[in-house]
DNA sequence: AAGTCGTGGGA
DNA sequence: TTCCCAAGACT
C-alpha cells in the first residue's frame, strides 16, 4: 500500500494525486483542525510577550522580530521595543538610530529599518493603524506572506495561511513529503497545504498552534509522537519516515576568514572606533578598526594580507590615525552569514594624525567606553568593549 | 532566483 | 567546541 490511499491520510482520491497532488481529503482537514485547535487550548504555548493581547501593532512588531531568530532571543527585546515605541507613531516618528539601538544583538538589522518604514506607512496611509486587509498588510515594507498572513489571522483571525520553519517541518511530516522543503515546489506545495488547512473560524489560534506543535512537539530531531496531537494524521509517524523528514540539502561548509582589529587607547582614556559606511554589512554600525587578514571577506574590508608589517599603513589610510600596535591580547571566533571569523584584538596607541574616515567608512572617532557602549555595534565588538572593561589592565601597550 | 542579511540558545 | 537552526524578506 502506497502513501497515496491510507485510509485516514491526507490524500483525497484513491488512485488520484495522493499526498502530493493538489488536493487534501476533506475529512482529514476537519480532523487537523478539530485536533489542532483543541491542543492549542490546553497545551498551546502560554505567556509568551507578544500573546498578552492582540494589539495588531504589537502583532506586527512580534512577527518581525521573529524572523530567523529564536522564541527565547526575541523574548525580552519585544518587551523593551514595544514599552519604548508603544504604538506606530510612536516608532514612525522614532531616531533610526533609536530604533536601530533597540535592536542591536537581534541580527537581520534591515528588518528594523523596514519595520519603522511600515509604521510610517500605517501613519500616512491607515490613520496609524494596522489594516484589517491582508493585502493591504502585506504591501507593508518588510512584509511578505508569512508575515501578512500571521497578523491577518492572529490580530483580525481572518482565514488566511502561514509557512515557516515550523509549519514547514510539520507538514512536510503529515504529508511524508520527500524533497527539499526549500525547494519552490516544495514551498508552493507546503503553501498550498497550509491554505486548505486553516479554518474559517479560529484561524489565528489555528496557525499559533501549527507553530507551537512544531516548536516543542514535532521538532527537528527526535519528534515526540507520542504525545502529539496529530499523530494518527501524519503520513510520515505512518511510514516510521519522522525522523528523516523534513529533508534539506547539505549545506556549504562555512568559509574561515581571519582578521584583525586594534583596541587603541588615547592619553583621556578614550578607544579609537569607526563607524561603518550605509550599503553593506552592519551598515551604520560601530566596531574596532578592523583589517582584513586572509580567507574571504564577508565585510567588506579590501583586500587582506597576513603581514603584521601591514597594519599600521592599512590602519592609518582606514582611519587616519598612526598607531604603535602591541600583540594580539585577545582572539575571538564567531560566525557571520555564511562564513566563521577569528578576529584578533591588538592593543595600541596613537603617534599621530587625526581621525579621518577611510574606504567603507563613514566616521572615525575617539569615544568613551560609557559613549560607545550608548552605540549601535556588532556582536564581535560588544564582546571585545565587554572584555576591555572587564581587563583595563591588558589594554596597556608595552613599553618598547 | 540564488545571494544576502546576524545572532544566540541548545544539543 | 562545534554544529544546527530559528514566526523570511528583499533583490
Amino acid at each position: 500500500m502506497g502513501r497515496r490511499s491510507g485510509a485516514g491520510g491526507p490524500g483525497s482520491r484513491p488512485g488520484g494525486p495522493g499526498p502530493s497532488g493538489p488536493d487534501l481529503d476533506p475529512g482529514w482537514v476537519d480532523r487537523a483542525r478539530r485536533a489542532m485547535l483543541l491542543w492549542f487550548d490546553r497545551e498551546g504555548r502560554a505567556g509568551l510577550p507578544w500573546r498578552l493581547d492582540r494589539d495588531p501593532y504589537k502583532v506586527l512588531v512580534a512577527e518581525v522580530m521573529l524572523v530567523q531568530t529564536t522564541v527565547t532571543a526575541v523574548g525580552p527585546f519585544f518587551s523593551r521595543f514595544v514599552a519604548r515605541f508603544p504604538t506606530a507613531e510612536a516608532l514612525a516618528s522614532a531616531d533610526e538610530a533609536d530604533v536601530l539601538k533597540a535592536w542591536e544583538g537581534l541580527g537581520y538589522y534591515r528588518r528594523a529599518r523596514l519595520l519603522q518604514a511600515a509604521a510610517r506607512a500605517l501613519v500616512e496611509r491607515h490613520g496609524g493603524r494596522v489594516p484589517e486587509d491582508p493585502g493591504a498588510i502585506r504591501a507593508l515594507p518588510g512584509v511578505g506572506r508569512y508575515i501578512a498572513g500571521a497578523v491577518s489571522s492572529i490580530a483580525f483571525d481572518l482565514p488566511e495561511p502561514i509557512l515557516e520553519a515550523n509549519t514547514q517541518r510539520v507538514l512536510a511530516r503529515w504529508l511524508s513529503w520527500p524533497e527539499d522543503v526549500r525547494s519552490t515546489r516544495s514551498q508552493a506545495r507546503l503553501w498550498e497545504a497550509a491554505a486548505r488547512l486553516v479554518p474559517p473560524e479560529g484561524a489565528g489560534r489555528f496557525n499559533q498552534a501549527m507553530m507551537d506543535l512544531g516548536a516543542t512537539i514535532c521538532t527537528p530531531r527526535a519528534p515526540r509522537c507520542l504525545a502529539c496531537p496529530a499523530a494518527d494524521l501524519c503520513l510520515a509517524r505512518r511510514e516510521g519516515l519522522q525522523d528523516d523528514l523534513p529533508r534539506r540539502s547539505t549545506p556549504t561548509p562555512p568559509l574561515e576568514v581571519s582578521e584583525d582589529c586594534v583596541l587603541a587607547l588615547d592619553g583621556l582614556g578614550r578607544l579609537l572606533v569607526v563607524r561603518r559606511s550605509p550599503g553593506r554589512l552592519w551598515e551604520h554600525f560601530y566596531e574596532f578598526p578592523t583589517v582584513h587578514l586572509s580567507g574571504a571577506d564577508p565585510a567588506g574590508r579590501g583586500p587582506g594580507g597576513g603581514d603584521p608589517e601591514d597594519l599600521g599603513p592599512r590602519l592609518r589610510e582606514l582611519t587616519g590615525v598612526s598607531l604603535r600596535i602591541g600583540p594580539v591580547v585577545r582572539a575571538i571566533r564567531y560566525g557571520v552569514t555564511k562564513h566563521r571569523v577569528t578576529l584578533g584584538a591588538r592593543v595600541a596607541s596613537p603617534v599621530g594624525g587625526e581621525p579621518r574616515p577611510g574606504p567603507g567608512l563613514s566616521a572615525v572617532e575617539w569615544l568613551s567606553p560609557e559613549a560607545l557602549d550608548g552605540l549601535p555595534r556588532t556582536g564581535a565588538t560588544r564582546r571585545l568593549s565587554a572584555w576591555a572593561a572587564a581587563n583595563p589592565e591588558a589594554l596597556q601597550l608595552p613599553t618598547p
